[in-house]
DNA sequence: TTTCCTTACGCCTATCGTAAGCATA
DNA sequence: TATGCTTACGATAGGCGTAAGGAAA
């Protein structure tokens, strides 16, 4: 096969269709140019030039050659520009996992962010509960997990980056929205907009907890895997719920928010941070500064909370 | 710049994952390809690959360089050829991507009837989905696609060249199978195998479309990517399929095929036909020639049918 | 201890530059 | 006779193979 430096010297005695300017512009004497052509010639089993000591002209099989060498040569350039880019984490993709809530109180930002951080950077986004995003990490299919701390998992890393807490989700006007926070103590006895254990199970597992932590017994009527369908259900007066304080951003009207208060210890229990998870061997440059990028973010945020 | 050995001894090391492997395929020994590994990785400012005495992985950088590298190497050695040819007289190469599916249906009659009018002419076969054709043809790498219709693309031109619609594939004996065709309604609760949305995704989204418009939901209990495989899950009566009608004669036995009908509208959803694509630039004689004899032969067939 | 990637070193091939050759206007 | 591509030749650089080194399971 031919080489690089043949297509190079082709192509410049092509456009300068004149051996010495050419070497000229290759930094280098005409007689090793010659030596190449010539050479480049023999390989392709072609004569490139018609050329005689005073004029270089293209063949048609270098007329066929010209465009195909520079398409070669732009190729190549072009790929060491991006294969640079990429290593040094200007450029490349990003496979994101979320799930539906991270998708709405964290991803905006960390997009907003990363964006301004590192352009030419494409993200791929990919909605999907917490344990899936596990099993994608591990097998390498995203990159870049946010979701919730369930169990750890060989291989995967995982950090808080957003806290979060649940909250009492009421319907308005009733009797417990003061706005003054409510006890669990006060919830008893109100029919509850229960997590679904499959879809939801995370949540589930904390509500119960938190529950049980009062000792008293949740009286689950409804049941649901996502937080709107949950608040729905408050709203049409059917009951409460728990939701994550996040999500009173994008509540529907007719539902009252009020925080958890009144126990020794619930602080502890009622965690519902969002975390952020990645294959301990990641060693994507872009990938290693988005995870920084969501890291001191989560820094920043966790100062102003305090 | 890189030499094209440096990329081809990286081809060959991304592919086998392992340098002893990859010098044997290149004959040579490991040493030396170690070190025009290491020569590119200094030339490019980046690593290329994880590597211990245990494990040779690629890394990011190594990921972006491959098909790169690869579109380069096949570059090189498609001009080679085409300047051979060209310089020796003969017409020229043209490389044909096609489906899989193409590859069974199509392309043995376009070889048959372009070797008539086309003596001289040869013909580089590749086969690949239907979107890295896409890519192929932008690249230059190859000349003519057989592939589906998917999005369409500035700077290649698509044709459809020959007519195809979904059938029903059914166990042979199903009281469905009588020969006279069957509605999508009647389908409507038998377990459907299912093309996957990753591989063929044309297929997924032609079948579900399909569903959608008789108002029914696909009871889905299998997927694969290829044809074949579908239809072996059928003959051994684990469902029903839709597969090109063209695909009868590859089926195995086992297997019978209905008609779909009774729906308004069913046969202008119900569209799965061939493309032929070509590059809008393309100049090469020997192409255009061949695209005249490919939709010569569609004009054929589109009578022949009606 | 085995596997297998890397480093070290001698040999050889290939490319460079200088100098001479030779064809054309 | 001047221009400019080609051939000849010695020096150097770079790649290959053999052999030794070193890290991981």
């Amino acid at each position: 096969m031919f080489s690089l430096i043949q297509l190079e010297s082709f192509v410049a005695v092509a456009e300068e269709l004149h051996f010495g300017a050419a070497a000229a512009r290759l930094n280098m004497t005409q007689p090793p140019l010659s030596r190449q052509i010539q050479l480049l010639e023999r390989e392709l089993d072609a004569q490139l030039f018609e050329r005689s000591s005073r004029k270089v002209e293209l063949t048609a099989a270098g007329k066929v050659l010209l465009p195909a060498a520079r398409s070669v040569l732009d190729l190549c350039n072009k790929t060491s520009l991006e294969v640079r880019r990429v290593s040094s984490g200007d450029a490349g993709t990003i496979v994101i996992g979320y799930t539906a809530i991270a998708g709405q109180v964290a991803l905006p930002g960390i997009l907003r962010k990363a964006g301004a951080h590192m352009a030419g950077v494409s993200f791929v986004l990919r909605e999907a509960v917490s344990v899936d995003q596990l099993d994608s990490i591990t097998r390498g299919s995203i990159d870049i997990g946010l979701l919730r701390p369930i169990v750890a998992r060989p291989g995967v890393v995982t950090r808080p980056f957003l806290e979060d807490r649940l909250v009492a989700a009421l319907p308005e006007g009733h009797e417990l929205a003061t706005g003054n926070g409510v006890s669990l103590k006060q919830l008893d006895g109100l029919p509850l907009m229960m997590y679904s254990t499959a879809e939801a199970r995370y949540f589930y597992d904390l509500v119960m907890r938190l529950y049980e932590s009062a000792s008293i017994h949740p009286k689950v009527t409804q049941f649901a895997s996502q937080v709107p369908a949950l608040l729905a259900f408050v709203a049409a007066g059917l009951g409460v719920t728990l939701v994550p304080a996040s999500s009173k951003e994008f509540a529907p009207s007719g539902v009252q928010f009020e925080e958890l208060r009144g126990q020794a210890g619930l602080a502890d229990l009622n965690r519902a941070d969002l975390h952020v998870a990645w294959g301990e061997s990641s060693t994507n440059p872009a990938v290693l500064r988005l995870l920084r990028v969501i890291l001191e973010d989560s820094d920043q945020e966790t100062r102003a909370d305090t």
